[in-house]
DNA sequence: CAAAATACGGAACGGTGGCCCCGGTTAGCA
DNA sequence: TGCTAACCGGGGCCACCGTTCCGTATTTTG
């Protein structure tokens, strides 16, 4: 990983260009799995190439999505002063999962140890906390457990694409999110997971 | 894979029985993904011995998980005819998720391709349309979403192996799967997973 | 007990994927 | 235009994993 980008041969600033586009398209189709030879084939370079822009792999994957996930995180903070906390939370969520759904590396980013899954977390417990205390969501959830359900639902998103299904299936988790109904318990004793 | 049992000399049929009992805890612990020479390992045996018994590792597999999913498919059933239909449904599934929660390899037997998924997948179908027919289950759901659901939701559960977040999101699920509210909608526009 | 059939073990093969290195090429500058 | 330094390409190394092969060991049988 260079640190100056000031003295950079004209060529190395090109290929340096084409290579974070591949990897953002191939991440983007499929998620950080992808062989890095494809990421090179696709920017019309080596991987020897690859390697001297990127120390790793993860390196490249960390530079393609940063600059998506802060904008995920600024529009979560921006969303945390809006007047509905209730909104502001379910509104972020459906953009995560539209996100999830169109790039498959968006799962992986929030997911894998490192700053990016640890600021779309606390960006998540801001929001969230907030929809709590009004109200809107049920209390017991945490931002981790949001996080391991949205990654885990939108792998099964990805897994069969069919975009009825994919609503469907995010309609279960908003649904489920929601504060269950405190009255007089209506659940059915069966209902429980016994682990 | 030897179609005839009986002529087998008394070895091979006592290692056939560590195989398989080495295999059930290795997949149970890990899922499909361990390394079959582990499992091998386990037995006490080498690699070539096990595919003397079992013409590939997925054969392995069928072997192992054939018996549990057939039981779960039996307890399906037999809950089929039972008078409660959301209670015979939600019953099931906690049995799926308990079983899913305890042994790894359980996802993948309901989510690989071939005979068991089938299976899980007509009995699922048969407690789910019963469920939705009285009211306990919302309509748009399916079968495929449910096994879709259920094994994304155990990949997580497997990942952050934490009993009580485990219980809160099969919770986040049952609450998710019951009817929505038909009344005035209370769910805010923003809610929408635009895909 | 000896011969024949059968099974065993583990080394080896083939494929995949992350990562590195060397010979050739190209940019930048005088 | 010619020289130097940086860069490029892809072949290659290593690790992992499913699978196969073969010399050896063990069991069965006459």
């Amino acid at each position: 990983m260079d640190a100056v980008d000031q003295p950079l041969r004209a060529d190395a600033r090109r290929n340096r260009e084409r290579i974070l586009l591949a990897a953002r398209d191939a991440f983007a189709e499929s998620g950080f799995a992808v062989p890095l030879d494809e990421i090179a084939a696709r920017a019309g370079v080596g991987p020897g190439t690859v390697y001297r822009h990127f120390a790793t792999k993860e390196a490249l994957f960390q530079a393609v999505v940063t600059a998506r996930v802060t904008n995920l995180v600024a529009e979560a903070q921006r969303l945390g002063s809006h007047a509905d906390p209730g909104g502001a939370f379910f509104g972020f969520l459906a953009r995560l999962g539209a996100e999830g759904a169109a790039k498959r590396d968006t799962s992986d980013a929030i997911t894998v140890p490192g700053p990016l899954k640890a600021e779309i977390h606390d960006a998540l417990e801001v929001l969230l906390s907030r929809a709590q205390t009004a109200g809107a969501v049920r209390p017991d959830i945490t931002a981790a457990d949001l996080i391991a359900l949205m990654k885990s639902l939108l792998v099964a998103v990805h897994e069969n694409p069919d975009p009825a299904r994919a609503e469907r299936i995010f309609a279960v988790l908003t649904d489920g999110l929601r504060p269950p109904p405190t009255s007089g318990r209506t659940r059915s004793p069966s209902s429980q997971m016994v682990i």
